[in-house]
DNA sequence: GCCGTTTTCGGCCCGACTGTTTTCAGTCG
């Protein structure tokens, strides 16, 4: 049992416990402990075997770290199905819909017997929904918006979450009789920000024990099907994995092959067929005109296949790192030596974007600090929200001073690191920002987002954000779609239009690392560097351990085709702060 | 249910917005 899935279980029954309408402290008391769970690099079950103190982790108690030691023993929970038995489970799902919480779904099921999306959907079809009180017209369409939205997205999981399963079962797959390489292809490989399944490459002479291994994982809910050379599983979890065993001569073909994505495969072997080459997963062959008829993929003279570099090669392409395998450009640039030179993780030297206990961070600044200095950051900044954000604990300017005040004397002490003062201040609903001028001049970065009314009409919503990154304070425009992966749309306005904007202001924008986000995207952010605007690459860390999320942002960075020269934060300090518009 | 330089009980982040309402419950973040 994973992280992700004791904390689906912990927010399960804070869920249920809402619905039954139980005391809310001990609801958030589930909740806190859920996103403790969730947001805790080392696996539990790994805890709970060692004999760890769970209670040691914020928000988790005697009570729950027994709950927690049930499920990793028994990989169940008592008390999540005695409220299953008093409060349908489907409900839950309900609840995660804009404008539908526990309230109001108990009502639904109570009083419409609704207790699926199906049911739900039919409910506000029949227009039974705006009949009740308290509901209306706009809330009936509202919940079936968010529906149709659910349905979009509910097939595919965050590559974050996927992690949590794929990295146990490659552990156990290396152990496999005769295994010498194990490596996951497809899109986890790509490194895109969702997936709908994970593909699993072996490298083995004999591919019977290793297909064997695989369907006998203890985490398998159940076999689709498991041939030779070829299995797929769904985990308990609901993942489904595909494996392939192959044998080592065309290892580099399948990885190439299975990596994809479907339309960069189709590009290259459109142009094999135009040197008189086949590629298919086993290799790169000369074909003449019957050898390239027949079915037999080893028909003709064999070029390559053992390792991807000498796949490409024989196509005359430079090696494609798989994050932009997606037929938009690579192979052109591959075959003219203009592939551009990835961003690295290592190359940052700072992090712009995180919060503190001045605001809705868990850790003290200090503590910030330290996890900076021992990432080797040269720099960060510190953007504790500004007031508006009120649940948030967000910043006035009493608040803000008393804030400078702290890193000041901070700063006295701590010299290995330089501390940017900064401040992630609210885009208002008329684009004004959330803290007077005088202040915003005073600080050395202001990061700039929209946290309310995401739903304005596009040209409001534009004419809004415009006027932000147009105030002549402010450098950095972040998250700013404001989406959330499968759960929120990104807010309609005419991006285009800003990131011009941002490029005649000398403002960056944010790509926020957050595995929930990634915002901007890799496409908008590809468009941002066409465009000549800076890019900011930021965890928005809310607890020391978020830091570490920088890695997501770096995948997506090198989606987007971004180069260390393209990101402000790879640079020193001085240049940095040179580089953002005084 | 958790937590404790208010320490074992009594707090626990709270203001704004939305859609439904004539005074506010529910939801959001």
């Amino acid at each position: 049992m994973e992280n992700l899935e004791i904390a689906r279980a912990l927010a399960d029954v804070a869920g249920l416990l809402e619905i039954s309408g139980a005391n809310p402290f001990r609801i958030r008391a589930y909740e806190n402990a859920a996103r403790t769970v969730e947001a805790h690099a080392v696996p539990l079950r790994r805890m709970v075997a060692e004999g760890a103190a769970l209670t040691e982790l914020p928000g988790i108690g005697k009570d729950i770290a027994g709950a927690i030691v049930e499920l990793v023993e028994t990989g169940r929970l008592a008390r999540l199905e005695a409220l299953k038995q008093e409060i349908p489970g489907s409900l839950l799902e309900l609840t995660r819909l804009p404008g539908l919480g526990a309230k109001r779904v108990r009502r639904l099921w109570q009083e419409l017997g609704v207790q699926t999306l199906d049911d739900l959907e039919r409910a506000a079809r029949a227009d039974e929904i705006k009949e009740l009180e308290g509901f209306g017209a706009t809330t009936q369409q509202k919940i079936l918006d968010g529906i149709a939205v659910r349905r979009r997205h509910v097939e595919r999981i965050k590559w974050v979450d996927a992690a949590q399963f794929v990295e146990p079962l490659l552990a156990y797959l290396r152990a496999a009789p005769g295994a010498q390489r194990v490596e996951v292809a497809g899109s986890y490989r790509r490194h895109r920000e969702t997936v709908r399944d994970v593909d699993l490459l072996v490298m083995a002479e004999d591919s019977g024990p290793v297909v064997e291994r695989f369907v006998s994982y203890a985490e398998v809910a159940r076999t689709e099907l498991a041939g030779d050379t070829k299995a797929t599983v769904v985990l308990k979890s609901g993942l489904q994995v595909d494996l392939r065993v192959v044998s080592p001569a065309s290892y580099g073909a399948a990885l190439v092959y299975f990596t994809g994505s479907k339309e960069h495969n189709v590009a290259l072997r459109k142009r094999a067929v135009g040197r008189g080459l086949r590629v298919s997963e086993y290799g790169v062959c000369r074909v003449g005109e019957a050898e390239a008829a027949a079915d037999d993929p080893f028909a003709g003279e064999y070029l390559a296949g053992a390792e991807e570099d000498d796949v490409y090669e024989a196509l005359e392409l430079r090696w494609i790192p798989p994050e932009v395998r997606e037929d938009r450009g690579e192979i052109e640039a591959a075959a003219q030596g203009s592939l551009p030179a990835l961003i690295t993780e290592n190359q940052l030297r700072g992090d712009l974007q995180m919060h503190s206990t001045w605001s809705d961070g868990k850790d003290s600044l200090e503590a910030m600090l330290d996890a900076c200095v021992a990432r080797g950051y040269e720099y960060f900044a510190i953007t504790d929200h500004s007031k508006a954000l009120a649940m948030t604990g967000g910043l006035d300017e009493r608040k803000l001073r008393a804030q400078w005040e702290e890193i000041d004397e901070i700063v006295s002490r701590r010299t290995e690191i330089r501390v940017l003062r900064g401040m992630e201040v609210d885009i208002l609903i008329d684009g004004q920002l959330d803290l007077e001028d005088a202040l915003l001049a005073e600080l050395d970065l202001v990061v700039v987002s929209v946290h309310s009314h995401f739903g304005l009409p596009a040209a409001e919503q534009t004419e809004r954000i415009l006027r932000a990154v147009q105030h002549p304070s402010v450098h950095v425009l972040a998250h700013p779609t404001g989406r959330l992966i499968n759960r929120r749309e990104p807010m309609e306005f005419d991006l285009d239009e800003v990131l011009r904007a941002a490029a005649a202001s000398g403002v960056a924008v944010e790509l926020n690392a957050h595995p929930d986000r990634l915002d901007l995207k890799d496409t908008q952010l590809r468009r941002a560097k066409e465009l000549g605007v800076p890019v900011v690459i930021s965890t928005d860390a809310h607890r020391t351990e978020d830091l570490s999320l920088m890695r997501h942002g770096i995948a997506q960075a090198r989606r987007a085709w971004l180069e260390p020269g393209d990101v402000l934060n790879t640079r020193s300090v001085d240049d940095l702060l040179a580089s953002l518009r005084s």
